[in-house]
DNA sequence: ATATATTTTTAGTCTTATCTAAATATACGT
DNA sequence: ACGTATATTTAGATAAGACTAAAAATATAT
């Protein structure tokens, strides 16, 4: 497998997450920064080595091997993204760049190693689910903030809009990655909610719990 | 700077390194697997980028800007092998491969942060110097046994002879890497050794003297 | 239902990196 | 020094992966 295919693999198995229909050459050449004739190309090469069922006109979904290849590949990039956290000390918005050079590292025994040496984390810095060595996965429970109920709690994973204007602002109102949250309060009017962060609690924007992703603990 | 391009500016370094002279296309052919005539389409290139010297059938040299680049891969390359064995427990003789593509990864701040993670290390697992940031690095002390005088002492850092078969054969008669050896006598007549690693002292023959790397102490 | 707009594919070109075969330059032996 | 051997380069081809422009298929609107 060379990166590019991989690399639209990947994009097809992201893209056909949300709805199960087959994925349309332009979504895959937009999300690929790349013009549809190139994609119509890849789609050819992909089909012949069986990791799609490709319909011309019809777009592509991915077969069993393809959602293996798939998964594989998402198994390494959030294994890498948790090592570059938590050993690396990166932050978790930086390291989404990097490990998209390193998932495409070829070796097994080095991803279970690192598996390992991470003691098999279930989730990436931005609270998505890695798969196992075989492909399983937990069901994502991740959550924007605005959508969880009062008195309910969880763990901040990761935020929509990964501006740096919104990333510097989350800081200085002292929300970090991985901070317990509890929902005090609801207010329908402007969206508002009231949270507790450890000790301290405080009224945040619907600017902010529309943005903040959060796991059900 | 492409892939290729890094592995044929590392081979040309390597092949430098021991005399200073302008290295031969089929030389590097040989070196890179390749045939003579894709190496010559590469020197132009890279002579093109300013980061070799080539005159048409008097081979290449490495500019000031290719040795720097040169050094930055072996940097990268070398750290990756410390973190493999020294983290995830890979075994010195199996890191070489899987650091020939991490060493690709594009990220001053990735390597400094590996760098940094490593304690700042200044050999590989195989007793090669680290160059630092700046590109410098510690003359290579690494020689092999059968160079030693009598009561000198050193580490065990490497083999010349890779085969499984030799490693098999160190790991029985209990010399690992890092082990501290100590000459105790040379045999002029066989060229065997009369050695001592922690408490033990035993004779290695002349097979083994000449394929062992130590670095001196 | 038919014309128009949009999407997708095809055809042909480009770059990188490789190859083979042929041509040319350098080196070596007597 | 001269012919042969070896090393190196050139020329032309190929494959992956991208592109542009044009053609064809599908979708949409009145």
């Amino acid at each position: 497998m060379t990166r590019s295919e991989e690399n639209y693999i990947k994009a097809i198995y992201h893209l056909s997450k949300a709805d199960k229909k087959a994925v349309a050459t332009n979504t895959i050449a937009e999300q690929m920064q790349t013009k549809p004739s190139s994609v119509t190309d890849m789609l050819k090469r992909l089909s012949e080595k069986a990791l799609i069922n490709y319909i011309k006109y019809q777009g592509a979904t991915l077969t069993d091997e393809g959602t293996k290849t798939a998964l594989s590949i998402i198994r390494k990039h959030r294994l890498w993204e948790v090592f570059l956290v938590e050993k690396l000390h990166f932050s978790w918005d930086e390291v989404h760049v990097l490990a998209e050079q390193l998932e495409h590292i070829k070796s097994e025994k080095l991803v279970d190693r690192l598996d390992q040496h991470l003691g098999f984390p279930e989730f990436d810095p931005h609270g998505d689910p890695i798969p196992s060595k075989l492909g399983v996965f937990a069901e994502t429970t991740k959550k924007l903030l605005h959508e969880l109920a009062v008195k309910s709690r969880g763990r901040c994973v990761g935020v929509k809009d990964s501006s740096s204007t919104f990333l510097k602002f989350l800081d200085k109102i002292q929300i970090a990655l991985g901070d317990e949250i509890t929902v005090l309060d609801k207010e329908e009017f402007d969206g508002s909610m009231l949270i507790q962060i450890k000790e301290r609690s405080f009224r945040i924007s619907n600017q902010i719990t529309t943005n903040l992703y959060i796991r059900m603990i």
